[in-house]
DNA sequence: TAAAAATTGAGGGTTTTCCCCTATGCCATC
DNA sequence: GATGGCATAGGGGAAAACCCTCAATTTTTA
């Protein structure tokens, strides 16, 4: 009995790479290519499938929001991530969405047939790369408060708004004049935002804000 | 006689895929991989190649420098440039240095064919959605500065630098020290910046530049 | 090789951010 | 009914960012 294998990435030359790939090995078919996240459900609910290989970055409906669902529905489905990037944000998340393994685009062949098969088998595989990155943030969950690297406090209501509209441009008077409060007052939501982000002016506050997804 | 074909492209996974695609149709024969821009002009001088099929970002060296490069080499190469991205500058670009063609990844098999078919016989292929971006860049060139929403401008090499110090929080002063030129110069700096992506300030600046990922 | 673009830098100004400190109502929870 | 977190806000000052104009040199490109 062959492996079923969809395949969901909206670049078709790589989903259709990845397809030949497959289709010349042993014991695995590819059953379905999906190219957005809202057809892949549907195609799940009238097919037997044993793997996804799942982009990360997928229009519409992203990877994450994907897996979230598809796991709802089918909680004995095997989704390995594929992504181009490895950024420790989308594995750890994917994975506490029950994705089982994650590898990089730059993967080669052998490896993604290991990936395959490991995934099979019921247990995970990472990329080398990926390994080093979840490990990099273990050590930051564990840490802590050793030099507060990585760890963020929680944003107030309030903060948030003001974060919102530093992000996009606004300055502190305008910020004051959009929510009815003076100036006064959001210079000090600004700094309690720069000391709980550990962030030394503006920049880092921005970049921190759109890294950790502190907004929206 | 089969037309020989060099895959350059740093996602192995993606030039394995394009591979076994190709070496699946009649009268074609991929030759050669490369993973990244310098190894290509070396593979060239020791074997035959008809078309490059590249991708335009490389590691080390991209690939509209690989690009005039080969063609100051061997100015009968053809090149096929193939991108994740639909990006106008780009495009543009690598067409100016002599590629003949510029595909985007999520592009099928069979348009795949056609594109290679096409450069074979000495003429130029573009997508559909890269035609329709090469006509809004030619309207915005006639047009002047309608509004440019969403156009990234090019960055120098100093100013990314002088960005990507921003965005890791550095003062103004701070740069100035660490790239070795005055307070001034950096401002001056900043301020092509906050102009070319068309920001109010610093937040803007940041936001856009991880947006855009203009630093990578 | 000439023209264009990039890099460098100055003077002198305004605006904004950042950093102290303090302080007062308003909640909720304990 | 006290403690603590949150939102509010002031004064005052230092630092940083932003703006405008100009210009010399170097590098890249045409």
């Amino acid at each position: 009995m062959a492996t079923k294998i969809l395949i969901a990435d909206d670049h078709s030359m790589f989903a259709d790479g990845i397809e030949s790939i497959l289709n010349r090995q042993d014991g695995i078919k590819v059953v379905g290519k999906c190219y957005d996240g809202i057809s892949i459900l549907p195609f799940l609910k009238q097919n037997e499938v044993d793997i996804i290989l799942l982009d990360v970055n997928l229009p519409e409906k992203n990877g994450i929001e994907v897996c979230k669902e598809v796991i709802a529905a089918f909680p004995e489905m095997k989704i390995l991530a594929i992504s181009m990037f490895n950024q420790e944000s989308y594995v750890s998340e994917i994975l506490k969405f029950g994705a089982k393994g994650y590898i990089l685009k730059n993967t080669g062949q052998d490896e993604l047939m290991q990936a395959i098969q490991t995934i099979e088998g019921g247990n995970t595989f990472f990329s080398k790369d990926v390994t080093q990155t979840i490990m990099r943030g273990l050590m930051n969950d564990r840490k802590g408060g050793t030099k507060s690297e990585g760890f963020i406090p929680k944003i107030t209501r309030r903060e948030k708004e003001v974060l919102k509209l530093i992000v996009q441009e606004f300055t502190t008077q305008e910020i004051g004049d959009k929510l009815f409060i003076s100036l006064k007052t959001v210079e000090s939501h600004r700094s309690s935002l720069l000391a709980k982000v550990n962030a030394r002016n503006t920049a880092g506050l921005v970049r921190i804000a759109l890294e950790k997804k502190l907004i929206e």
